[in-house]
DNA sequence: TATTCGCGGGG
DNA sequence: GTGTACGCGAATA
């Protein structure tokens, strides 16, 4: 029989631990598979432990045996290997040891990782077993239950059938101006989709309230039953909802407590599912089951303004969701049958998206892929835990080469007495950037840089030498040491020599797929990716098991002597001007105005520099910057142009650490950004993206921008008389408040602002919409010159010289040649950026004298008041908006 | 210029 | 469970 793993764990069995794998077959059939007789151990090195642990029960065996030590260049060393008869006892026999002066290897393995690893399996692998009898009787539901007396793991592609099930609930509170409390308040409605369906429905909708389509239920109690119930009589294998790991799921754990109803809806029939708390986040867990919060994965996928649930499916579906507001949930619940009805509807709704997004976007693929190339266990990558993945990996490949790995330090070490910070690991290299625009610029990366690095110096902590050793040495920048190859290949370059050759392998299979076969390939191509950069960064981090800044910062060193060489090689032998580069990427100019010459070029300098480079470090033409503006070290954008697949050229915008979407700003703010970095970089005209920016000031100044389009959204957290500080939106509700308006927003609620012209605190000045269009009140152009438009803009118009002076067109006239010849204008700049600005003239009622305060009608043609001060406008608005000009 | 604070998503 | 795991922009020192 052979079986898809998604989840593992083990029981205690007459006080004997027996693994569990919960899998799928090819024909969808549910699958437990238990494994028994392996025992848990770990490694310790020092003399004379036998007599520490002599007479505990806990111990089945002590054995000496070979082993090499992860870190440090040595020969395999006798460590004692400790065989345990309980998993769970390890840290106190761990810990005990400790104590006494011994340095415990491995002791912190789960025991399914433990197991999984010595046994070459892995999440979402395939498990090929001979079927026996004599099942081991641990409670849990599975089609086919096997004793696994033999196993081995298969090479397969393909994905078991799988069965999803969305979950949304509703709840209602007396006190509607909180977040519902699961120790307070009932769960109302919990809605249920099926993928696929159950029982030929597509969905279920359970409440305490009857009514048209929704399955009745005489209480909560009898309501969360109904739920465990359909739970496990559908048996889905991933569950799945909108943040559902740290809301509708713990709550619903919390409240089958309080009626008495046993959360027991997992593959094992004896543990209660439960949740864990910590860093103020909830950790779900389902034994035999996958947990898939569509909202968790599409936040750390996809960079949206928003995160709502109903933002995401216009984003990413284009499905609309019909709106009821979080504050009147409960109206609508006690309200007539009709606003129930709603009520329900909007339920279902949210679950249905939930399953959409999970289905329709894929959001799963990604996360089967790397778990397939780590080991780890789906529902582990799906939390998180780049650092386990890379642990995991690291464990089997270290053993498998006769190499332990450390058990993690028990106390993290701030710093280190040498007055050194914690972790002091200087990055790449990053060259200052050329000021101005460029044109025809060609991008060259190094490929898979730091994976290259460290198989071609042989990086690894099993090559790191510790003492005077000199031949077949290599020494790093910074003084670092490593064995060559040829003496040790090292574990690391090993791992990454295979990464490598496996993305190489399926890259060449992509060009002949298509379709799902296509989309599987990219996937697995991708994760493989992913595993290969993220060794480098570990060895940084303070918490991995291996925690050796001698070794991060060779690979970071070696990476800045590389480009640094490469610059200089660039611009000495073959005189191109590096404009910019980035730990791993330079961008050059070239004095050609032809694609297909700048191409060329690029190509030549790839072949001739990669000759050069050390082992497998290699150069590569990326593609061409027909327009290139940089701002500042990690931030430009630029029109690039490379070829496609087709071989034709293909262009894009792309832009680095510039955002055009906040969620603090208008949509006139990201609209005018992208339409003037449009005009600066395929234009090249300033003059016109000036014009254009002044076009919009005029507009805003006249009230001729669509106030839709100047809206500014926030939510409300708390009731508004909590608030301590005095905020916009909070101000808003107040003002509706005081005239008792129609649906005044509540907490939970999206509110949506505009600041109008006035003499109180910017805040204050914040007023709802559509109140503002009825009475016809004037919006504060100059907020949104000053607060919303010039703040971006600024940056990207000072990068060409225009500073803000200029932009307002207040100033001297525009030296658009000077601007070109990267005139730095930083002192003025600086200047201007502490002052307000002024911002129309038709916006003005008489002059100040900055000094005296005498005030002119017209300013006297000296432009300066007879006390030598210069002027203060005063504008209509009051002597609050004061604005200086210089 | 670095460090803490607060909030998102959900009802 | 052989555990312990946000992340980013704004406000503040």
């Amino acid at each position: 029989m052979e079986f898809q793993v998604l989840d593992v764990d083990y029981v205690l069995v007459n006080e004997k631990p027996i693994v569990r794998v919960f899998g799928k077959n090819r024909e969808g059939e549910t699958v437990c598979g238990f494994y028994e007789g392996f025992m848990p151990y770990f490694y310790v090195t020092g003399d004379g432990l036998e007599e520490h642990l002599r007479g505990n029960p806990q111990v089945l065996s002590i054995e000496k045996v070979k082993r090499c030590l992860p870190v440090g260049y040595q020969e395999p060393s006798e460590v004692y290997k400790i065989t345990l008869r309980n998993p769970a006892k390890t840290p106190e026999i761990r810990d005990m040891l400790r104590s006494k002066g011994y340095v415990p290897y491995e002791a912190d393995i789960l025991f399914k990782y433990r197991w999984m690893n010595d046994n070459g399996i892995g999440g979402m692998k395939w498990i090929k077993t001979t079927e026996s009898n004599g099942i081991a009787t641990t409670s849990v539901t599975a089609e086919r239950k096997v004793q696994m007396k033999h196993l081995e793991a298969v090479e397969k592609d393909e994905d078991a059938p799988l069965k999803y099930m969305a979950i949304d609930i509703e709840t209602v509170s007396d006190d509607a101006g909180k977040m519902p409390e699961a120790e307070r308040d009932p769960v109302v409605l919990i809605s249920l989709v099926f993928e696929p369906g159950f029982r030929g429905k597509k969905h279920i909708i359970l409440s305490t309230r009857a009514g048209d389509g929704i399955d009745p239920c005489s209480d909560e109690k009898d309501m969360l039953k109904k739920l465990v119930d359909t739970l496990n009589e559908y048996d889905p294998d991933v569950i799945t909802g909108y943040n559902i790991n740290n809301f509708d799921m713990p709550y619903l754990i919390d409240r089958m407590r309080k009626n008495n109803v046993k959360p027991v809806f997992g593959r094992c029939t004896s543990k209660y599912v439960r949740y864990d708390k910590f860093a103020n986040r909830y950790k779900i867990t389902i034994i035999g089951r996958l947990m898939a919060d569509s909202f968790q994965i599409v936040k750390s996928g996809w960079n949206l303004k928003r995160y709502g649930l109903d933002f995401v499916s216009k984003e990413l579906l284009g499905e609309e969701k019909g709106d009821v507001k979080k504050s009147e949930i409960g109206k609508y619940w006690r309200g007539t049958q009709a606003e129930f009805k709603k009520l329900a509807d909007y339920c279902l709704q949210d679950s249905r998206l939930a399953m959409n997004l999970l289905l329709k976007m894929k959001l799963l693929d990604k996360y089967v892929a790397l778990a397939k190339i780590s080991g780890s266990l789906l529902n582990d990558i799906l939390g998180g835990g780049e650092i386990q993945r890379i642990e995991n990996y690291l464990l089997r490949e270290f053993n498998k080469a006769g190499y332990i790995l450390p058990s993690k330090a028990d106390r993290v070490p701030e710093e280190n007495g040498n007055g050194e910070k914690k972790d002091s690991l200087k990055g790449g290299f990053v060259l200052e950037p050329k000021r101005g625009i460029h044109s025809m610029v060609l991008v060259l990366d190094f490929k898979s840089m730091y994976p290259s690095l460290i198989r071609t110096y042989n990086i690894c902590p099993t090559t790191l030498v510790s003492d005077d050793k000199a031949e077949g040495v290599i020494t790093t920048p910074l003084g670092a040491r490593f064995v060559d190859r040829k003496t040790r290949y090292g574990i690391m370059p090993r791992i990454l020599e295979n990464l490598m050759a496996e993305r190489g392998k399926v890259k060449k299979q992509m060009s002949q797929a298509e379709g799902r076969v296509f989309d599987s390939l990219n996937m697995k191509q991708l994760a493989l990716k992913v595993m290969a950069n993220a060794f480098y960064g570990y060895f940084g981090y303070s918490r991995a098991k291996i925690h050796n800044i001698a070794i991060a910062s060779a690979i970071t060193s070696l990476g800045r002597r590389t480009i640094q060489e490469t610059v200089k090689t660039i611009e000495g032998e073959y005189g191109f001007e590096v404009v910019y580069g980035d730990t791993d990427s330079v961008m050059i100019k070239v004095p050609t105005e032809n694609l297909d010459e700048a191409e060329r070029m690029g190509r030549e300098l790839s072949t001739k520099i990669t000759e050069k480079l050390p082992g497998i470090m290699e150069l590569e033409f990326e593609k061409i910057f027909k327009r290139f503006l940089p701002l500042t070290k990690k931030r430009y954008m630029a029109w690039s142009i490379e070829r496609g697949k087709d071989g034709e050229w293909k262009e894009d915008v792309v832009m680095k650490g510039i955002e055009t979407v906040r969620r603090d700003w208008c949509e006139l703010t990201s609209e005018t950004m992208c339409q003037i970095i449009e005009i600066i970089l395929k234009h090249n005209d300033l003059k016109e993206a000036v014009k254009y920016f002044r076009d919009i000031v005029n507009k805003l100044l006249d009230g001729k921008i669509d106030i839709e389009k100047l809206v500014i959204t926030k939510t409300i957290t708390k009731r508004p008389d909590s608030y301590v500080g005095v905020q916009p939106h909070v101000e808003v509700i107040k003002k509706m408040m005081g005239r008792k308006a129609l649906d005044i927003p509540g907490v939970g609620d999206r509110i949506g602002y505009v600041i109008v012209k006035g003499t109180q605190l910017l805040s204050k000045r914040a007023e709802d919409p559509s109140y503002v269009k009825d009475n016809g009140i004037k919006l504060d152009s100059n907020y949104y010159i000053n607060n919303q438009l010039l703040p971006p803009l600024e940056r990207i118009f000072g990068a060409i010289g225009v500073d803000r002076e200029e932009l307002l067109g207040m100033g001297k006239q525009m030296g658009l040649a000077e601007a070109i010849n990267n005139h730095n204008h930083k002192h003025e700049q600086e200047q201007a950026a502490r002052e307000p600005v002024i911002v129309s003239v038709n916006d003005v009622n008489g002059f100040l004298c900055s000094k005296c305060n005498r005030p002119y009608r017209r300013p006297p043609l000296v432009g300066r008041c007879e006390c030598g001060g210069s002027f203060l406008f005063s504008s209509a608005s009051g002597p609050a908006d004061m604005v200086r000009i210089r």
